[in-house]
DNA sequence: TCAGATTAGTTTCAAATGAAACAATGTCAA
DNA sequence: TTGACATTGTTTCATTTGAAACTAATCTGA
């Protein structure tokens, strides 16, 4: 009874490349969340600010915002958060006193151990059935393709 | 001067797949926004209805809730917004009157062919440089991970 | 040197979001 | 039937979010 709405599509939804993705970021998150939100009471703005934190070190607020494209407010508040719990300290900067220099504390770190392990192999999950050089394939794409997005005028 | 914060770094942030995919796709969604948005004033959840109501032709709320995965309180407001744009008509469904039947008006499927083939421009910048091959293991990977997240306890 | 412009980070306020409550209809078993 | 439960879609309300304003510090160039 449901009539095909267009004689001709123009776009095929099923494998359109933004519509695929999206799905699959989708999915992956309500895993992730699963993880660092409901099992370590964690935002995802959180999680990702503890994980560039242990990347980097030492790091200010603003190379965080730029490392995990979250704008400087989010990035503010998630520092705010994880200060509250104690995972994350807060130094003055001797070299520029209007930003501060932010680092792991002790149970910090303990708890990006503990998460990334845990993630890694939620990781896994989601690769399952993939051999390693598609995997690697597969990551380069997607990093040439942000590139594409990011140069796009 | 930044000392390294784990001298055995457990998670490689730069090859983790789940933080690649976010950047692929927050970049993306910069890109694909200034053209739903920017150009034609729709959110990305109008975008989304209006993409599936093209898709399926007559659809219930429940259904574009599925299909998109936004949650029921989203599209009722998409939804809305839509009708008061005169994009989408509802219709009462003489089986079920719970549920309201949607489909597109002819300005709604106007917008629709017009924004599908800018969007179709824009997929191509993202993809460009690959051939057909790499875009179809791409896209099937894509389902793969997304299936292997969604089987995920 | 010092006035204007720039940058880092926080706060404020309005808009977007999501969970729970809700009204209206439908289903199913006793 | 009918009465308990389930489903559809909207509304309400509290929280989250983001843009702009703001404070404080730094840079820049006449």
């Amino acid at each position: 009874m449901t009539k095909p709405p267009n004689t001709q599509p123009l776009l095929t939804l099923d494998t359109f490349f933004p519509y695929r993705l999206r799905r699959t970021y989708a999915a992956m998150n309500r895993c992730l969340a699963s993880v660092y939100e409901d099992q370590h009471g964690l935002s995802q703005a959180e999680w990702r600010v503890l994980a560039i934190i242990a990347r980097d070190g030492q790091i200010r607020s603003r190379d965080i915002a730029i490392g995990a494209t979250i704008d400087k407010v989010a990035v503010s508040r998630a520092v705010s958060r994880l200060e509250k719990k104690k995972l994350v300290e807060r130094k003055p900067n001797k070299e520029d006193a209007r930003s501060i220099l932010l680092t792991l504390s002790h149970s910090g770190e303990n708890l990006y151990n503990l998460l990334s392990s845990e993630l890694l192999e939620v990781e896994a999950q989601f690769l399952k059935g993939f051999d390693k050089s598609e995997v690697t394939k597969l990551i380069n794409m997607l990093m040439q393709i942000e590139n594409n997005a990011s140069a796009d005028t």
